[in-house]
DNA sequence: ACTACCCGCGAAACCGCTTTCACGGATCGC
DNA sequence: GCGATCCGTGAAAGCGGTTTCGCGGGTAGT
């Protein structure tokens, strides 16, 4: 907007015969100013329209009101329901405080790159990270002073805040519940492997097969990307490379429902010829014929974790890291 | 951060040999600046790590690098995944064009609301709306010059931009479709009717209705909110007064599967009993049993429309209102 | 009545960029 | 050789707030 558009503080400070400063300390409720002229600043503020400038706020008190929520991925993770759902949480939580958040879905790459050019802009007063693959711009973000909360089990840095969900414990449940139910080959269609939370769901289901006295065959494991597609592409290459395949436990929902249409379509019948454990819990999980069996984790919980570590660290109070506990639900796929 | 904590003009220059005014002509391209003079500023640049600070930017430019992405409902509707998905097509248009999306769901209410002083701050350089109930704001926006683009066609002012998908068509065909399938008695579940798309997908199934030579009960209409649970309401509403109830359209795929969930739980199955039809093509829709026979609209394309519009005037160019086409998905449950 | 202290308020500096306008040197034309 | 014009560059104003520091008036204590 062009300058003279709208009114600023000169514009107000002379309609109410106060100075610029006193016009800031009115509207920023400093209680020291004189009531009566209190009172002629804001019926300026009414009688103008002012609005206040959050640029030029942002410029002089170093605090722009921006978060930046970045999510280490490409676009295509929209069509996972997951990251809607987290975002509303941590919108939430930042709402309420009166933030607000920029969104920011691209590979975070290098030190150099185009979201750490951005988050050493100034522009935003923290950033809360999903699916990250490295901690080298989180870290170097922190010695810098941004306040940040990744989602997930930092790689290397305990130092780092962070909220995440128990993939370990949830994934070695949902092998567990395969095993208990006589499944004896238990393929696993993970996310990247290059993401903690992926590794630690890996971990979980190493575990369970650990504990039942043998270790899956190199074909059992398969990397996928959590998405729809790579979860129909997995169960079509265990299908062909594992004639004994028994079960399966997608590390999440899409790919557990990606699975269960490539094996359908092939004749194999869910549950009855082989079974099927996803990870989430969406919508899609209930709908879904057979209904899905899965582990729920609290999504919008994480997201308000998140948000609320970020506000936690803003006003300079104390905070842990949160883990949020999770539970299978027992459908029809297992 | 705190002044000095990180390199300013005023260093660059200095190290540089050169003045301010040149260390932003050189940053900012511009040619005229002497070859070794620019070669020093850029070698200033990289030796001191320095970051431009986009606050100090926007202020003097009047420009932020930021689109503000307002959703007119509460953070629930991220349950949706259409919210995923079209934030992803508009979040795409933007990144590529260097801007960044400030994702807003509230209730947009009135012209003193937090949306609305927000959108007046000047920390926006544009914003796009979605689900509005009231041209009110953005009318109120458009007349102090903020570039805007809303999705859904306008209440009343026809100057608004706007993208659009064609809703008319895409209910119109899916209840000719019903009846064409020999459905007498079909029930619409309704989006809230304070939006023009939901109206206009109202209109549509009643235009087909009026075709067929007479018109629907009033107990046929529901009105729902785009919610599962509010399609597993009104669809357990239908049963209870609507005996003869052979089809059910509902406004969006969500709602269609929280018919469907309630109509197989009553024992009438779909489509013998009843055929449903939904609006969309969430994933949801083909990974569901029966798989949902659903009304497409590209919604990624919508986002990304609604993208290049507002794009488009920021860069002062002309554009037209876009309206996307539906098209007809035939799966199992009609 | 005088001195010391307190407090509300205003002028102006500052935040860190962008952009304007003026200056001086170089070049070109007569 | 001189005058006119052009262009690269720098000083500083400006964008619109926040905050600091000093001033003057009022009050309290001796």
């Amino acid at each position: 907007m062009v300058p003279g558009a709208r009114p600023t503080y000169a514009v107000i400070a002379k309609t109410a015969g106060v100075s610029e400063a006193t016009v800031s300390r009115v509207l920023n409720g400093d209680e020291s100013v004189h009531p009566e002229r209190a009172r002629r600043v804001q019926e300026a503020v009414e009688k103008l329209g002012y609005k206040k400038n959050r640029v030029a706020s942002a410029l002089a008190s170093g605090r722009t009101g921006l978060i930046a929520v970045v999510i280490d991925d490409d676009l295509s993770v929209f069509s996972d329901p997951f990251w809607g759902t987290v975002t509303s949480g941590v919108s939430r939580v930042l709402q309420e405080n009166g933030l607000h958040t920029v969104l920011m879905v691209s590979p975070v790459g290098l030190l150099e790159g185009g979201v750490a050019h951005y988050l050493k802009s100034g522009e935003v007063d923290g950033a809360i990270f999903f699916v990250l693959h490295s901690d080298a711009l989180v870290n170097d973000l922190k010695k810098r002073g941004l306040p940040l909360v990744i989602t997930g089990t930092p790689h290397s840095n305990a130092d780092i805040p962070f909220v995440d969900t128990d993939n370990f414990g949830g994934a070695y449940t949902a092998t567990k519940h395969l095993m208990n139910q006589g499944c004896k080959k238990v393929g696993i269609i993970t996310g990247d492997i290059g993401t903690t939370a992926a590794k630690q769901r890996l971990d979980g289901y190493l575990q369970a097969y650990r504990e039942s006295g043998h270790l899956p065959g190199k074909g059992l494991i398969c990397e996928g990307d959590y998405s729809f597609e790579s979860g129909k592409r997995h169960a079509q290459t265990l299908l062909e490379t594992q004639p004994d395949l028994d079960g399966i436990f997608a590390s999440n929902d899409l790919m557990a429902m990606g699975a269960i249409t490539v094996l359908e379509a092939a004749g194999k019948s869910v549950p009855g010829h082989v079974r099927v454990v996803g990870f989430d819990d969406a919508l899609i999980a209930q709908t879904s014929r057979p209904a899905l069996t899965t582990i729920r984790q609290d999504v919008v919980a994480l997201g308000e974790a998140a948000g609320s570590l970020i506000i936690a660290q803003l006003n300079g109070e104390d905070f842990e890291p949160i883990i949020l506990p999770t539970q299978l639900v027992i459908r029809e796929s297992a």
